[in-house]
DNA sequence: TCATCTCGTAACAGATGTGGTTACGATAAC
DNA sequence: GTTATCGTAACCACATCTGTTACGAGATGA
């Protein structure tokens, strides 16, 4: 299984948030997000938790509480909502020693550590040029 | 759970070939890359088995059999590699659809779309310029 | 022909990660 | 005090990946 659709769920929670604020509701619960993404508010309590503890977003409870964005939405790019969510990046290392007695084993991982970090290097660089404004933009004009 | 230490393993077990080749081991068996990876010989065989369908490496059976770099090790990249095992893109669209009713769920998608296939445009162009032979040479050179 | 070696591959178990669900206490508005 | 909603634990279901066993297929050489 790939953890990978989870940028996709958060921006859009993101976006519902946004939406909603546009229509004058300043506050959103995650039942009104989940019903938009099709999921469970429980869901949608985890993933925006996650982004509140990065500063993304803020809640409030009680009657008439709910989730709202901490920003503007020109001011949070997608690298934000990642690094928000804990992704780990594209490509790691063996998950158990390889043998040491080999030279190939000893040496391949600080070999292709700078490769990796150059890739999550671009990876970072890419997803903070579109802000969530952006997405939000074009996903309005493409909705119908 | 993550995927993403199948290019790294990948990597490895080629480099054993390379290895092995300029020791005048021209052939390799899935047990003797096993024992440098520290799994079992099924795991080599199959991963190997997904880098001979895309053509990166050769297999013979019967006494004295194995496997061997089909090409020279100057001539393969990662991106080749990542290719050969059929990497999935790093992020992804919803698993389920989401609520057509609302228009972020309607035009998010398309929105994100041509962000994630930026993200993996550079990510297999960073991956493209470094081969097996670099990858080779420096493990060789930082395994002591 | 037969013994032997190794690949090729199916089948299954275990670990792990993610999402969905239920449940219930905490908090705040009225 | 009633009500609405968050916060979070607990558990299940499901998918993926890895490791393992098992055994047939193919090739070599005596």
């Amino acid at each position: 299984m790939s953890a990978n659709s989870r940028l996709t769920i958060a921006v859009h929670m993101l976006s519902v948030l946004e939406l909603r604020r546009r229509r004058d509701h300043e506050w959103s619960t995650s039942e009104q997000v989940a019903h938009s993404v099709r999921t469970n508010p429980v869901v949608v309590r985890r993933m925006l938790g996650d982004l509140r503890d990065a500063g993304l977003v803020e809640s409030r409870r009680g009657p008439g509480a709910g989730w709202r964005m901490a920003h503007d939405a020109t001011e949070i790019s997608l690298a934000d909502v990642d690094d928000a969510l804990g992704a780990e990046p594209a490509y790691a290392m063996h998950r158990n020693e390889p043998n040491p007695a080999c030279p190939v084993a000893r040496g391949i991982r600080p070999a292709l550590e700078p490769v990796y970090a150059r890739v999550d290097d671009v990876v970072r660089a890419e997803l903070a040029r579109t802000t969530l404004a952006d997405v939000f933009r074009t996903t309005m004009a493409l909705a119908d």
